[in-house]
DNA sequence: AGCTCAGACGTTTAAACGTCATTGC
DNA sequence: CTGCACGAAACAAGCAATGACGTTTAAACGTCTGAGCT
């Protein structure tokens, strides 16, 4: 806990995971030590079961309170903050600290356990991930046990567990956790996000975002000596209300600059402008009861009426004021900050305020909250919608030649709360000048503090599709900031990496080096490669995430399906509700659908069971690529996808397949690959005088794979901190480990063919 | 008896629709 | 004190949009059969 007294924490509590064994429910304890003193022993069936819903996904876990402890798993918070592929504790430090851990299933601990003193002793090499071990019993049950709580890979202090004075400096589940924790400056964002807030730590991981605006309200409230009404609205099961309005998208690839006019946390001015709140809000009877002047109210476009400020000012448009203007300030001090981990900090801080400003409409409009009021989300969203037409509007109708203008302007896109305009000037500059220009003007038509600012260009701009687009942004005019891609296949988790890694560097040469031929070849020959069968396993992989348990789902899907197959292989090593599925897509019979085709990548290369190029080619590139270089490329479809290098593939063909087991192996040629009697074993005849010749070669081969292979293994034992143990890591995260999985699998092959020679 | 052709029936293809995962704002 | 049945409490930001894929429905197509004609 040395780091959270650090921070000035009053309150401490430990979260501690455990997978229980049934056998010993009831039986087994648990004791918390800390500095020689026993806090706390908890019985096994003490520890409940937690079952967490909502936007984060269902999950399941199990959790103990503590008193005098505060909780924090990293996992939980790695979930919530970060978008990524996979969680586990191995590909996060991989992603943020470009360091690895040995990935040992938890399936196999117990072997290790059972086995011999010489598995022991390999159990406590990866859990201690040191070479200073001991091969004590005590050790051993202390990583076991180590190795279970970080299944969920929380924080455990270091520092306890040494207080015995061992010189065990490197339990690595926690080691890796502190890292980040320190990296992503958890505890002083989290820290912050609490106090602006007003919740405890925990229920930033435990609860949702609803808590947090809650308890500024109930904050506000107590100030005002108001109180809040428990009750929740009764019927109010309508469910759903009109959002935001979403501009057409003029799909095409823009060679002009495009400007983009953003609103300033538009849901928030709009309640603070017109202020919304549950306590301004009347009833046409209440106006007319009350006597109140039609001066003194805004009757909003979906048809509520509120009281102005002058009258009465609203508890949220006070909220969001403060939260704004923390932000500013936030946002202030994080332009003068220099040093990179104070930035961050400040960066971390400005985000807290932002989310909650915007979370206090999505709180409105929530009918499963406390508090719900749809009279106020469907207004803000009313005023939203109005004001993005009425945007779109006066920038196509002032900027045109008729007013003075060189061009006229186009919106070509716009979502919620901006609008992407072409105003068909040639350079950044010019169009940043205009830009500035409409955001003035458009801005002096609205009431405060709602306003619409210039933010940024985009040259050239390629747009896909509603909420889909990529683009170089420019903020000054000399050099643009980056590229930046919405909603494409960059950004998104459900394509394996293949079609990321396509998709970007062909949207890199477009944009950037503007070489389309360049981008061309390059796809040609990522086809090539991959029908040739020369790609990277981990570079097929797709994963997709498992949000219910099988039965809910209504439709097979391939991850779906799969999980169920590999729960009846082996129910341990299965994925379960919450877990990310990695598959990738086998050859089978044709028409087969895709859901008959998935399997566990690890699966796959343990038993040799070749992909389907075809499908990769046709389900996850093609549409991609096409949809990038349609607007680019004429004849893109024939281009890229049918061109001569479609032509050569690699048949690969299952050896434990049904058909093959009529088929009699006959061995071919190792010089020209033509069929040869069983009896001639290497060569045919015409290929006889170049035996000396194609035999260097095998060796060539076969040596050449040996020392893939050896650098690869190395590579491993070196992540699992040893060189004198078996590589045991199956991490399907790591793309080492499939590549060195299939140098193993190609030199035992090319070893095969060299034993040909010996007669 | 042999041929033709409408209609029944089975199979393939296409379109429409719904579910699911994911992202944008 | 423990186990069981039962009820109460707690919990959950929003909507718009795309695209992949499975399922259902409709349409097109092909084959077969038996009535009717020569």
């Amino acid at each position: 806990m040395r780091f959270l007294r650090r921070c000035g924490l009053g309150c401490l509590k430990i979260k501690v995971h455990v997978e229980t064994c049934p056998h010993h429910k009831g039986d087994l304890r648990l004791d918390i030590h800390f500095e020689h003193r026993v806090l706390l022993d908890i019985k096994i069936s003490d520890i409940a079961d937690s079952l967490a819903k909502g936007q984060y996904g269902t999950r399941e876990s199990k959790e103990v309170a503590i008193e005098g402890r505060v909780q924090f798993d990293l996992f939980q918070a790695m979930q919530r903050d970060y978008k990524l592929s996979s969680y586990s504790l191995n590909s996060v430090s991989a992603h943020f600290l470009a360091e690895q851990k040995e990935d040992v299933h938890h399936s196999i601990i117990s072997d290790l356990q059972n086995g011999n003193a010489e598995t022991r002793r390999r159990l406590a090499v990866y859990c201690l991930k040191s070479h200073k071990y001991k091969t004590t019993e005590a050790n051993m049950m202390r990583s076991s046990l180590q190795h279970f709580n970080s299944e969920r890979w929380q924080i455990w202090n270091t520092n306890d567990m040494n207080t015995n004075g061992s010189s065990l400096d490197g339990y690595w589940d926690a080691y890796l956790p502190q890292r980040l924790l320190d990296k992503l400056m958890y505890i002083y964002n989290y820290v912050e996000m609490a106090r602006v807030t007003g919740v405890p730590i925990s229920f930033l991981l435990s609860r949702g975002q609803s808590i947090k605006v809650l308890s500024q309200l109930l904050r506000k409230a107590k100030q005002k000596n108001l109180v809040i009404p428990n009750a929740k609205q009764a019927g109010s099961e309508q469910g759903t209300y009109e959002g935001a309005t979403v501009l057409e998208a003029k799909a095409g690839f823009y060679e002009k600059p495009i400007a983009t006019l953003d609103f300033a946390s538009l849901y928030p001015s709009i309640m603070m402008a017109y202020n919304l709140c549950y306590c301004t809000l009347v009833t046409p009877e209440d106006v007319r009861k009350l006597n109140l002047p039609p001066e003194c109210v805004n009757k909003t476009p979906s048809g509520e009426i509120f009281v102005k400020s002058n009258l009465q000012k609203g508890i949220l448009p006070e909220i969001l004021e403060e939260l704004l203007t923390a932000r500013r300030r936030a946002k202030a001090d994080l332009k003068e900050a220099k040093d990179p981990l104070e930035k961050a900090v400040l960066d971390g801080r400005q985000l807290a305020l932002k989310i909650s400003a915007n979370s206090v409409y999505g709180f409105t409009g929530a009918t499963v909250a406390q508090l719900p009021c749809l009279e106020i989300s469907s207004s803000v969203t009313s005023y939203g919608r109005q004001m993005i037409e009425h945007t779109k509007k006066l920038v196509e109708d002032r900027f045109t030649t008729v007013g003075g203008y060189e061009h006229n302007a186009e919106v070509v896109y716009g979502d919620t709360d901006s609008v992407m305009v072409q105003f068909g000037v040639p350079t950044v500059e010019a169009a940043m000048s205009l830009g500035r220009e409409a955001a003035e003007y458009i801005s002096g038509t609205f009431i405060k503090p709602i306003k619409l600012e210039f933010e940024k260009v985009y040259y050239p701009y390629l747009l896909i599709s509603k909420k889909r687009y990529a683009g170089l942004l420019w903020t000054n005019s000399n050099k643009f900031d980056k590229m930046d891609t919405k909603g494409i296949e960059t950004v998104r988790r459900d394509n394996c990496l293949l079609v990321k890694n396509l998709v970007t560097e062909c949207l890199h040469k477009i944009l950037i080096d503007q070489d389309i031929p360049g981008a061309v070849q390059f796809v040609k020959s990522t086809i090539s490669d991959l029908l040739m069968n020369r790609m990277d396993l981990s570079l097929l992989v797709i994963t997709k995430g498992l949000t219910k348990t099988g039965d809910d789902y209504e439709v097979k899907a391939a991850h779906v399906e799969l999980a169920e197959r590999m729960r009846k292989r082996d129910a341990a090593t299965a994925p379960n509700v919450g877990d990310r599925v990695p598959y990738v897509i086998i050859k089978a019979a044709k028409g087969a659908k895709a859901y008959e085709k998935s399997e566990d990548p690890i699966y796959v290369l343990e038993n040799n069971i070749p992909i389907d190029p075809q499908y990769y080619l046709e389900n996850q590139i093609s549409k991609p690529l096409l949809r990038i270089f349609e607007p680019i490329l004429k004849n893109a479809s024939k281009e890229l996808l049918h061109g001569s290098h479609t032509r050569s593939i690699s048949i690969s063909t299952p050896s434990n397949s049904g058909i093959m087991k009529f088929a009699k192996k006959q061995l071919s040629c190792i010089g020209c690959k033509a069929l040869i009697s069983n009896t001639d074993r290497t060569v045919c005849s015409h290929c006889k005088g170049r035996e000396a010749e194609l035999y260097c070669k095998t060796v060539d081969n076969v040596s050449e794979l040996e020392m893939l292979f050896g650098k690869l293994w190395t590579q491993c034992q070196d992540c699992q901190g040893s060189l004198h143990q078996d590589v045991l890591c199956t991490s399907r995260d790591c793309p080492i480990f499939y590549r060195r999985k299939k140098a193993q699998k190609d030199m035992a092959e090319a070893k095969l063919q060299l034993d040909r020679w010996k007669f």
